[in-house]
This record gives structure tokens, sequence and C-alpha cells, in this order.
DNA sequence: AAACATACATAAGAAACTGATGTATATAAT
DNA sequence: ATTATATACATCAGTTTCTTATGTATGTTT
């Protein structure tokens, strides 16, 4: 993740978040993806993503499929049945995280508002 | 901090804007000020705190002074002008990735919208 | 020929945490 | 009286997650 060495755990949320919307996708476009969604600002490394799929994969979130395309392998990814499940409990707990931090770092911040 | 495995590299921002806020604080009120604005949901840890406290305090952007309250000792910690600077960087760092973040995970999202 | 982009992967080391343990005092509950 | 809870500090082994570097391989651009 670059420069942002900033709230642990957010990339498996991202990665399940990501595959929710995509069906399917593979790593390296995973990267670009995230990297376009933030103008450039959030670059998730290599080192870090590639074992956080093989990580969600071991733990039955996440289903892989090669595909050949270019003379390039290819590797997809797709959401489990668990993984779907996976997906709204991270984000609801992300999201309250957040909510929980802007309560510490902004007493004036009311969900709903900026 | 209990539940939350979230907090990584948030908990220094945490620690530097109650400080900006309170002028002065020791350890144990820290972790009570956080579970009390999050409705205890979150909970800072001792094993996450001091390293934390100590950590900053090395980096020169906190001062401490201890004092003896009831039989008990607090050691009070203070930002220096380096902590007062800290703050607004860690601040916006954290706003940054807090809205990257957004950007990734909902796509409908906009600043100042909820 | 060199640099960049695509596409996978691993591995050493750093950093931030969890959970346990330890010391010490004060108060509330059984 | 004794236990549990609260206050208040601290350290430490172990885990997880990250960074940075390295490696393999192909295709395209300069």
């Amino acid at each position: 993740m670059s420069n942002n060495n900033l709230i642990k755990g957010s990339l498996q949320t991202i990665i399940l978040k990501l595959l929710e919307e995509n069906e399917k996708m593979y790593g390296y476009e995973i990267t670009q993806r995230v990297k376009e969604l933030t103008a450039g600002e959030i670059k998730i490394t290599e080192g870090a993503l590639y074992p956080a799929l093989h990580k969600l994969e071991a733990e039955g979130m996440l289903t892989t499929e090669i595909q050949q395309v270019d003379n390039r392998v290819r590797k997809y990814y797709s959401l489990t049945k668990s993984g779907k499940k996976e997906v709204s409990a991270k984000m609801s707990e992300l999201q309250s995280f957040v909510g929980n931090l802007q309560r510490i770092l902004d007493p004036e911040w009311k969900p709903g508002l900026a």
C-alpha cells in the first residue's frame, strides 16, 4: 500500500468488495483498479496483495481459475459462498471502525454529515 | 484494542489529536476517553498504548511530567512543538486515506455527503 | 539495447498490534 | 477477611500485516 500504512486489515476488505462488484478479477487488475479509483494515491504492492489473496483463498473465501491470455497467465479470483458472506461482515466492521474514528478525532462529527 | 484489529497506524493519530484538545493527559485517561467517545466499541490495550506513547516521546513529539495523585503515580503527556505540527500532518494523512477508502469501497460516495 | 508494462510469486525484515504477565494502591462487593 | 474491580504504570513473546527487494517470463515502446 505505498505511502499508506494506515488501516490494518483493510486490504482484505478492499479485495472482497471489489470482487463483489466484479465477479472475477486477477491480481494485477486489482492493483490497477485501486490506483484508478484513488487517482494514484493508493498503490497496492505485490508483496502485500499476493499473500493476501493466497490467504483469503486458503480460508475458503476465494476460488481461482487460471486463464491464458496472449501467452500470459492470469489467475482469476472469485468469491465463494463464504466469501460473499464475509464481504458484508468486513464492510460493516470497517464502516463502524471509521465511524468510531471520526467520533474520536472530530467530536463535531455526526453520521450522515460531512 | 479489543475487537478491532483495524487500528494500525491510527493509534498515534488518536493520541496526538486527543492531546491537542486536552493539553495534558495520562495513559489510563486516554484509554478511558477513547472508550467513552466510542461507547465502549474501541478499547485501547495497554500493550499497544504504552509502547506508542514511549515511541512518540522518543521521537520528540511528546514530553512527560510525573505527578503524584492519591498515592498513585501519573505520567502526564503533552505535545511538544514538533508534536503540534505532527497532529495536522497525521490528521490530513488519515482523512485522505479514509476518503480514498470510501472511493474504493463505495463508488457512489462523494466527499461532503453521507 | 534499455526501459516500461503486464503478470505471477517469494522472502527478509520492520512495524503495530494482541494477550499475558507483573507491580502497586484503593475501593466495592461477598 | 477475601475477592474482584478500578486505577496506573510497564514489559514481552508471539502474530499479523505490511515494505522493499528479488526472481521469472512475455510484450511493447523508446
